[in-house]
RNA sequence: GCCGGGGUGGCGAAAUUGGUAGACGCGCAUGCCUUAGGAGCAUGUGGAGCAAUCCAUGGAGGUUCGAUUCCUCUCCCCGGCACCA
């Protein structure tokens, strides 16, 4: 590197990066292949969308990362694959081809290209021959398929349901698209509309999404498949949930633990196995060490964690809902039996100390498991490492709730329906679900005639018409239910009738059999076909119900399409028990006539304080009961009041509660049998939960609202709460509770921040010592001040003592009292009193013997009181915040010991008769738009076979080209100009059919394309088995926080489907996912071209080099904060590099000095974990110390300089190799192995030993490093500067941290 | 309101299990070099103080020989959800 003239030569980016790049390409180093027995690396950065603008110099940040990382791995013996793609379908390329009138494919194919050539100037190891694009046919053949796989599953199906429609963008938007009401594109407020829509049921992912985010890693090896035992796992038993144990045993006094050695299939373990029936998993723990081990005496220390062992790959698709139980064991002592010979035969027991457990554990689970013991954790999910952020993004937008759905009875006043039950063609009242809807109905007090109608194998309208007119009760309280031809023979005895009836049922009607395709039916010249709609909906009110059995294809079509429509009928469609609702029981039916509203509740524990209920105003069931309401103008006022409201003005919060009552109705408390009324109200949510609620105003803030605008009850609050006891057999629902008003006393010190409590003596339903709140009976006549303040004079002698405020509203405390055997209940009223001064009666002795007064600072209250209603109260009410949220709330069940507060919830919701479940907020995937730039969903429409997928040998349904890209608003897309393409054959019946013109959204492509990477030219699979077992899953993922709930989460879901249908092995496909923080610009604004600081990474390039930027961006601070852009900064890392290229005169052949190798090994360890860490600042800062103390050195060994190139070659690659091959490098640096940490090399012999005195620094001397403590006390003792602080001092005594420092404390005096 | 993540010099930021707070870089200051500018090199650089020393990691308490780190409360910033029952 020095010229023939001696000169050094200056370093010029310029001059080498052109040059290395085109050498690199040609040489084709970055391909990435699967080699098996090596280990593989996959980084994925978040494929860009090519837009016009370019790239700033933000957007690479995240590539620079990957492409370093990337590179370490390479080096150090990975396989690796770092790709890089394109996301080009979307509406930016749509609405610049409807600017210019220009196919959006070209200008997509101009912006990839630009992007390219920005990209490879900075000098990525992409493997470009694995390149995708979103939009090219070869591709989405890929996204059509997956589609129509969702479809067979019964994954993507047509909503009819209201949707999010973006008038701007005319186009349909999926709920993740909106943001607080508006499109997230263009902010424009969004409509609700029903419209004809498909949508993937992503919620029926919901709870694997959620689960899976917080599960223990994924192995290729089968952890806990043990076939030879039957621990834990039994491979062909369909169990949905065995719980399973694995056991930590500690010797009985040394510091050792129990391992297994499985003989036969060499495989060690810790202890594992299956609970029996009726035993708990610690009772199963401690059974299955004695058998396995022999020793009897294992005693439970504690329980370590639950792992769900979902993850823990089975080799078939059972047995994969169980939970482990990990449990820490210690035995008490040596006494052992005899192992049994089928034992012994199995495995061996071993002893091990903690580093070997720590080696022997291979399994990597039951290493975490270990870990986590020694940590003292519970056992941690590792299957994802992501930002929490993320994670608890993804967790709110899933939004689970555990709860009850509770059933409230319809009790209406008057006018109690009566039902008349139709059979059908060749039916009977003793056949299919008729006797038993009768004795159903019957039981809720219904009167109901089922009559035999005459000559039911050859019936005639006439005949059954004329027997239902003369022998059934027919007048305004009836509904009539017909079954297939009944329903029929319905409407005809409806179109005969003078006076309304009450309502029609109609189920799976019978179809007119001109109805093409229909079957012959021999019945068909028996009936006329012809319907009076209008009378029909006349006599009924509207009321009338179709039930359709979505298994009868035509007839559903029919039922839909015809009668429902014509009648402006309630439709149901549902899957009838059997086919035609045929069997013997169909709750369906018996719901659809005794309507149920059903609420769903977080909080069952309330029911005794429901005093109404509130429905949304969409609630289908208002318009089946209109009948019943007596303001149903005031009702139907209000419905269409709320749907003219945009979802921002509804959601607006703190405005003004609104609704109105359903006069006429109640509905039935199930736990009390009380009668409540109904009200709709548009605080009601229609999507979410069951579109009900029960309200219970003393809980809930918005109830509480309500109820006092509309002067509702508020009823005292009934809590299910417990101090006595931590089981759930305390409280007995049926048992009666006494009710006795409580003052509840949080009493402070006059001057203090202490509080007054007592301490009750030996509690005998405890048999131990509790510490609570003053409290006491309210007495006749006293109010809650008066009774407070003679409650703590009697109790505690302070009778000074002045009541300050109220801590809230009344407070139900219900509990189980073994003394008098009954349950009791109190109604609390907390208060909150201060002393006046401390002047103090006597205690009577009576008091005295059942409780000691004490004063409690406050940071000891939470100690005391911990798990007790007496904390909750005091907590919240003294701080105004958490537990309570509402006027009379109760204590918040997360106070209490979670398993004992949902088992109360749980018995209560089974004494309701409810449901205990999971609701979530997550809404299914809304999957089409209404615009051209996407792919087509490849369905037709055929006018006889409904819907019909396109067959896979047709994929793709290519996009075709057309005149104009303009988006129609009529809630069609611009495909359906194209007569040519939209008119097809069907491809089932050869008959008339079209294609569908909708398209797929943006995320539809980017749901799956890091899979098409591992296999992108693959014809016949999405991707080969055998690559995507090799690549998967993606080790790293890098990109921005923004895609937190929309591609992360169609993504996981799109590969849970995959993995469903086996056509990926892996159940997540980001192992890793990093986000990259923002650069903004200088002035600190987000970068872009309307606040123009817009910095071009070319211009940077041209300045300072590739290399610079890459090292500067990966310098600025941490990689995942956000951090402005400095151009004034990069010249440090311009400097960094010049001095490395300078370091290169410095250079002597012969052999490293130890200062030389110990900058360099302790540069190789500390920077080859902070890029596993992706810690780059760090590991960039060591390396620059590195450079300044290698600069003053007198020179620099060889070998030393090639190992810290080494190191450099993933910041800077250009600058590297041109370094790396003056050196005489044969093959590339990038295609070099990593160096070897050796810390032997990089420990310092000598160490700096820091002297304090009472903790403050006063001095520090050298010492060798490992030196004893006494020597280190000693030479501390002696240092001036110490000593100076020490003499004349008393030493009470001296602190040696080896190699670190010495504390010298001095007694107080 | 609920949940998550953060607050350290003029700036970007460092700081294994608690063990010298401010590494590294920018900027700034002084000097050398240079016709000049720039670049480079050297030294210094949290605040107060002549100094010894004291004060400093959003604030207030606590635990500890010792706290940026652990605990309690509190303030502020960023992000997610939000009339979600």
């Amino acid at each position: 590197m020095k010229k023939a003239s001696g000169k050094p030569v200056p370093y010029d980016p310029a001059a080498i990066e052109g040059k290395w790049r085109e050498k690199w390409a040609s040489s084709g180093i970055y391909r990435s292949t699967e080699a098996p027995g090596k280990g593989k690396f996959y980084a994925l950065d978040m494929f860009p969308y090519p837009s016009g603008e370019g790239l700033h110099v933000g957007h690479p940040k995240g590539y620079i990362a990957t492409d370093v990382v990337s590179r370490m791995m390479r080096m150090s013996g990975h396989s690796v694959l770092h790709p890089m793609g394109f996301d080009a379908f979307g509406l930016p390329a749509e609405n610049y081809a409807i600017k210019t009138k220009t196919n959006p494919a070209i200008a997509v194919r101009k912006n990839v290209a630009r992007y390219k050539k920005q990209l490879e100037i900075l000098g990525f190891d992409y493997d470009w021959s694995r390149e995708v694009n979103t939009t090219d046919p070869d591709f989405y053949k890929w996204t059509q398929w997956t589609f129509l796989e969702m479809w067979k599953k019964g994954l993507a199906y047509e909503s009819h349901e209201p949707v999010n429609w973006c008038p701007t963008d005319k186009t349909v938007l999926a709920n993740e698209d909106v943001e607080n009401g508006r499109c997230e594109r263009c902010g424009t407020p969004v409509e609700r509309k029903p419209m004809r829509q498909w949508v993937l049921k992503i919620t029926e992912y919901a709870e694997r999404l959620l689960n899976d985010l917080d599960a223990t890693d994924s192995h290729d090896e089968p952890v806990f498949v043990d076939q030879s035992s039957d621990g834990g796992y039994r491979a062909g038993i369909p169990i949905v949930e065995r719980d399973a144990i694995m056991a930590i045993v500690k010797h009985w006094s040394e510091d050792k633990y129990i391992g297994l050695k499985w003989k036969k299939v060499d495989w060690q373990t810790l202890i594992t196995g299956g609970p029996e029936h009726g035993q708990t998993p610690a009772e199963g723990a401690r059974q299955e060490i004695i058998e396995e081990t022999g020793y009897i005496n294992p005693r439970l220390v504690r329980h370590i964690g639950r792992v769900h062992s979902k993850f823990f790959h089975a080799p078939k698709q059972v047995n994969r809902f169980a939970h482990f139980d990990c449990y820490y064991f210690e035995l008490e002592n040596g006494e052992r039996h005899q192992l049994s010979a089928a034992e012994s035969d199995i495995h061996e027991v071993v002893w091990l100390t903690r580093e070997e457990m720590t080696k022997f554990l291979s399994p990597e689970a039951h290493r975490h498991v270990w870990k986590c013991f020694l940590k003292n954790q519970p056992v941690a999910p590792a299957l994802l490492d992501w930002p929490e952020s993320i994670k608890e993004a993804q967790r709110n937008w899933i939004g689970k709730s555990q709860g009850a759905e509770i059933d409230f009875r319809l009790a209406i006043r008057d006018k109690k329906p009566r039902f008349v039950i139709l059979h059908g063609y060749q039916g009977s009242a003793k056949t299919n679900f008729i006797p038993w809807l009768k004795r159903e109905l019957e039981k809720r007090g219904h009167e109901v005639e089922a009559p035999e109608l005459p000559h039911t194998n050859d019936p005639n309208e006439e005949d059954q018409v004329a027997y239902v007119l003369n022998n059934c009760r027919i007048d305004d309280r009836t509904v009539i239910i017909g079954h297939s031809l009944g329903s029929i023979t319905a409407l005809k005895v409806v179109m005969k009738l003078d006076r309304p009836i009450s309502g029609l049922v109609l189920v799976a009607p019978a179809i007119d059999p001109d109805f093409k395709q229909a079957d012959f039916r021999p019945y068909w010249k028996g009936y006329k076909w012809n319907f009076d709609y209008a009378q029909i909906q006349k006599l009924t009110g509207g009321r009338i119900a179709v039930l359709s059995d979505t298994e009868e294809r035509l007839r559903a079509r029919y039922l839909r399409d015809v009668l429902a429509k014509n009648l402006n009928a309630t439709l149901t469609e549902i899957k009838a028990t059997e086919e035609h609702f045929c069997a013997l029981e169909e709750p369906a039916i018996l719901k659809a006539v005794t309507p149920l509203i059903t609420v769903f509740t977080t909080r069952p524990d309330t029911l005794y304080g429901v005093t109404y209920v509130v429905l949304a105003p969409e609630h289908p069931w208002i318009s089946q009961c209109m009948n019943f309401i007596e303001n149903k103008d005031e009702v139907r006022a209000y419905i269409a009041k709320t749907s003219r409201e945009t979802e921002i003005e509804r959601a607006a919060a703190d405005r003004e509660k609104t609704g109105v009552e359903l006069k006429n109705i109640r509905l039935i408390n199930p736990i009390n049998g009380e009668e409540v009324p109904v009200w709709i109200a548009d605080y009601v949510l229609p999507d979410y939960g069951t579109g009900a609620v029960m309200a219970v105003p003393a809980h809930d803030d918005r109830d509480f609202a309500f109820a006092q605008k509309f002067g509702l009850p508020i009823k005292p609050v009934i809590a299910q709460t417990f101090t006595s006891t931590h089981s759930s057999d305390a409280f007995r629902p049926a048992e009666p509770a006494q009710t006795r008003p409580t003052a509840v006393c949080i009493i402070k010190h006059p001057t203090e921040d202490r509080y007054l409590f007592v301490k009750k003596k030996g509690i005998s339903d405890l048999g131990e010592d509790v510490i609570v709140a003053t409290a006491g009976g309210i007495d006749a006549g006293e109010t809650v001040p008066q009774a407070g303040q003679r409650e703590i004079a009697e109790e505690t002698g302070y009778s000074h003592v002045r009541f300050i405020r109220s801590l809230g509203a009344p407070v139900c405390y219900r509990y189980f009292s073994k003394n008098s055997n009954q349950n009791r209940q109190a109604i609390l009223y907390p208060g909150y009193y201060e002393l006046i001064d401390e002047s103090r009666q006597d205690v009577s002795e009576h008091e005295k013997s059942l409780h000691d007064t004490i004063w409690l600072e406050q940071h000891d209250i939470q100690r005391y009181l911990d798990g007790r209603p007496f904390n909750a109260i005091f907590w919240s009410r003294l701080s105004g915040s958490s537990a309570y949220t509402g006027p009379g709330i109760l204590v918040d069940s997360g106070n209490f010991s979670g398993q004992n507060s949902t088992d109360i919830m749980k018995e209560i919701t089974a004494a309701a008769q409810g449901r205990w479940l999971a609701k979530y907020k997550l809404r299914d995937w809304v999957f089409s738009r209404q615009r051209y730039w996407g792919e087509p969903i490849p369905i037709i429409h055929c006018e006889n076979c409904g819907v019909v997928p396109v067959p896979e040998k047709d994929l793709p349904v290519k996009l075709p080209k057309v005149k104009s890209y303009e988006p129609t608003g009529t809630g069609e897309s611009p495909l359906s100009a194209i007569r040519s393409w939209v008119n097809v054959k069907c491809p089932r019946c050869r008959g008339r059919a079209r294609r569908e013109t909708n398209t797929m959204p943006q995320w539809a492509g980017s749901s799956w394309y890091y899979l098409r990477y591992m296999d992108p030219k693959n014809s016949k699979r999405l991707v080969d088995a055998r690559r995507e077992k090799y690549w998967s899953p993606v080790d790293l993922y890098v990109g921005g926080a923004e895609h937190a709930t929309r591609h992360l989460i169609y993504a996981r879901f799109w590969h849970k489907f995959l993995y469903d249908i086996g056509s990926v092995k892996s159940v997540e496909p980001f192992r890793k996912l990093q986000n990259v923080g923002l650069i903004m610009g200088e002035d600190g604004r987000k970068m872009s071209k309307r606040f123009g600081n817009v910095v071009n990474p070319d211009d940077i390039v041209k300045t300072y080099g590739a290399d610079t930027l890459r090292v500067y961006e990966m310098f600025m601070g941490p990689f995942d904060q956000s951090i402005p852009w400095s151009t004034d900064s990069i010249v440090g890392c311009r400097r960094f590099i010049e001095r490395v290229w300078k370091l290169r005169t410095k250079i002597v052949p012969g052999a490293p000095s130890d200062t030389a190798a110990k900058i360099l090994h302790k540069t190789i360890g500390k920077v080859t974990e902070d890029i596993q860490h992706l810690h780059f600042n760090t590991a960039i800062s060591t390396m620059m110390i590195a450079v300044n103390e290698f600069e003053k050195l007198p020179n620099v060994g060889r070998t030393i300089y090639e190992s810290y190139l080494k190191l450099l070659a993933p910041f800077a690659p250009h600058v590297a190799e041109e370094l790396w091959m003056s050196l005489g490098g044969k093959k590339s640096i990038h295609l070099s192995a990593w160096p070897t940490f050796d810390p032997k090399l990089a420990a310092d012999t000598e160490v700096r030993i820091i002297v304090q005195v009472d903790g403050r620094v006063r001095g520090s001397f050298m010492a060798a490093a490992g030196g004893p403590a006494t020597e280190l006390e000693r030479r501390a003792r002696a240092l001036p500067e110490a000593a100076k602080w020490t003499t004349g001092k008393k030493i009470a005594k001296i602190i040696v941290i080896p190699d670190r420092l010495v504390n010298i404390v001095l007694t107080g005096e």
